[in-house]
DNA sequence: TTCGATGCAAATAGTTTGCATTCTA
DNA sequence: TAGAATGCAAACTATTTGCATCGAA
């Protein structure tokens, strides 16, 4: 049911940039950029295995690892790291900022804009070109605000 | 050359903390608390423990790793996850932000005054409280951006 | 039919844990 | 001398690499 037609330009634009670099279009390729256009968010390259291994059992994790880093060259997919967990992935189309609660590892996706002042200050200081979805900002959610406040 | 006056006032509060807590000042953590102390920056827990280890070679860095872990329980520590590489470590009254660039890995300390108008943003939005000081921005530093424009 | 992509196993980096021993308080 | 801290080995998680085989173009 996540398969179905809507998105498949986009899969198909995802393809036509392995083609147009030279690289084959195999059937791990096929589905892991399926798993990417058809669900978005972040995931690990052990969700995205295990997504692909649904229907494509003997894929290999080390083949996620080495299609993602391709993809990632050609400027299809864009990594995250957040914070303690593993890296995770999703499409540069999806370009989002991260908030990550260090207490519960709730993960809340910010607007790109509000990034924009911590941009042109960091630029004017430094001469620092940020990419606000390359990395997550930790801090504290608002429920365990709430919850650490409840107990004092 | 490090271990001589000046701030060993701040070691001593360190391990007056530890006592406080009812913890025991050993030996190993006094020398780590020392290397904290005497020189300011991040590093890494392996960096750490090759300081600790010109004193006092049988220190495991395993014990490293446990020591800075109630250290930062105590507040003393904070880490930081600085993109791809490994945890940083450092005394938490060295708090700043940190700005490294994705292509040489340079890392820029930032001052955290930078970092406020993001948090203010932040919390009206999403109510989530920013702790600038433990999470790198990624992005492209100032002579990466020259070099690449001279490219083009 | 060729060379890029894959599967698998093994290596690697960073970190954590179990347990017997040591040493602080 | 009781219990916390340590050293060591081993487990663990995330990721990378070498190599023989397979398959897309």
């Amino acid at each position: 049911m996540t398969d179905e037609a809507g998105r498949i330009a986009t899969i198909e634009d995802a393809l036509a940039t392995l083609r147009a670099d030279g690289d084959r279009v195999t059937p791990a390729r096929r589905l892991l950029v399926a798993c990417l256009v058809n669900a978005p968010g972040h995931r690990t390259a052990e969700q995205l295995a295990a997504e692909v291994q649904r229907r494509s059992p003997e894929t290999h994790l080390s083949t996620i690892y080495r299609n993602l880093e391709e993809l990632e060259r050609l400027g299809v997919v864009t990594h995250s790291h957040l914070g303690h967990g593993p890296t995770t992935y999703h499409l540069s189309s999806e370009a989002h900022g991260h908030l990550v609660c260090e207490q519960c590892g709730a993960l809340v996706e910010a607007d790109p804009s509000l990034f924009s002042t911590l941009a042109v200050a960091v630029h004017d200081a430094h001469g620092f070109e940020v990419h606000p979805e390359h990395f997550a900002v930790l801090g504290r959610c608002a429920a365990c605000q709430a919850a650490d406040a409840a107990l004092s």
